[in-house]
DNA sequence: ACATGTGAAGCGCTTCACAGCG
DNA sequence: CGCTGTGAAGCGCTTCACATGT
């Protein structure tokens, strides 16, 4: 329990609670071989890791499965409520706004805004489609934490300034474009046109052998 | 020009690739220093990521933006293409189907799956949605690489399975779980959730300062 | 006996600093 | 002179191997 969790920790947590919900619920325990195993990574890591979090496995025996999914959810904030708000309601934004996934993790969606009049005033998933004029009134009252980009490429930097200026200061962009953060602001993105471009890195490697 | 570009290198590419995209069509050459900046990382490293393809900078001058384009590319299997099959077409299935940015870099989508029998049938983006049962004669009639998983979590594992089964060596998996790659099968992972806690670790981190 | 927690070694990536070249 | 290309140093993560604890 510390001041340094690696960054590249940090980003395993989330699979390592994902394998742990994935638990046949007749085991209470599970030890770093089994979790290793799950996740896809060396056992050494595993411990490693969650040795950052403190140490609360036992010897012989193994991590307590429900201390273990607290403690992480504990250190990556998901006990909190972190209320988001989505800017750019195309295809993708209606997608994430219908998805499930992020509710049970202390995500709520509290806020759909896009610059299309003719969208503006229409529901999705029982939320009304604000426009862009509304952004900093609402995340203020909503005390909204989080931001996703989901608007064209062309309007994702302008998106994420205002967004900054709404107050936010984390944001997830999955606007097929790189974003220069705004000062305090910290980006994250998702691109999944990258993704499929390291897939064909890898079979135009083997394709060629 | 070489057998060993570091992994991380191939996850930067698609990044220039995406800087060079936004760049003034006034400017022909580029600087390390101006791409670091547009890419958010080190200049050293710039050149370093683009020295593993080849040296095709010019001392004094930079880097040929349309060159360096087209190195990047070869370099990913830009140039060849990689036809791509969905399975599961809910929302985000839908959003990916009708997502334009994969067609211009290569991955066209040639046919849409989904286990629901009152899917099947439906048209999306000009492309009906076929029964799991065609996957395999589909995939190998229509040469297809690369499958996305957008299935429900439950049937994640099941459906990589099939498409393994079917001839699919790459798979993107955008169901919230983690899967265990059959034999041969190089997996990726884009995990919206897992952004949206990694964005929540920090924040937590720094509201606790 | 068994599985964790952790120094220490190993490895790969990052960054520096400058030689090399237009 | 300016900017690339790159040895070499620095740094952080991974992995090993075993002491530690139950």
């Amino acid at each position: 329990m510390n001041a340094t969790v690696p960054k590249v920790t940090v980003q395993r947590l989330p699979v390592y609670l994902r394998c742990l919900e994935g638990l046949s619920s007749g085991q209470e325990h599970v030890s770093s071989d089994q979790l290793a195993e799950l996740a896809g990574v060396n056992p050494a890591k595993v411990r490693k890791d969650l040795s950052y979090l403190g140490s609360f496995g036992v010897r012989g025996v193994g991590y307590g499965i429900e201390h273990l999914r607290f403690q992480i959810r504990i250190e990556l904030g998901l006990e909190e409520d972190w209320p988001v708000v989505i800017v750019g309601i195309g295809n993708l934004g209606r997608a994430l706004a219908n998805y499930a996934g992020f509710g049970d993790r202390g995500f709520n969606i509290v806020g759909l805004f896009d610059a299309d009049p003719a969208k503006v005033g229409k529901k999705v998933d029982g939320l009304v489609i604000e426009p862009l004029k509304n952004l900093k009134r609402s995340v203020q009252s909503k005390n909204a934490s989080i931001g996703l980009v989901t608007t064209p490429a062309a309007a994702a930097q302008e998106t994420a300034e205002s967004l900054a200026a709404a107050g936010i200061r984390s944001i997830l962009n999955f606007a097929p474009t790189v974003i220069a953060a705004p000062e305090g602001v910290d980006i994250r993105r998702v691109d999944l046109s990258t993704e499929l471009q390291v897939l064909s890195f890898y079979l135009h490697r083997r394709r060629s052998d």
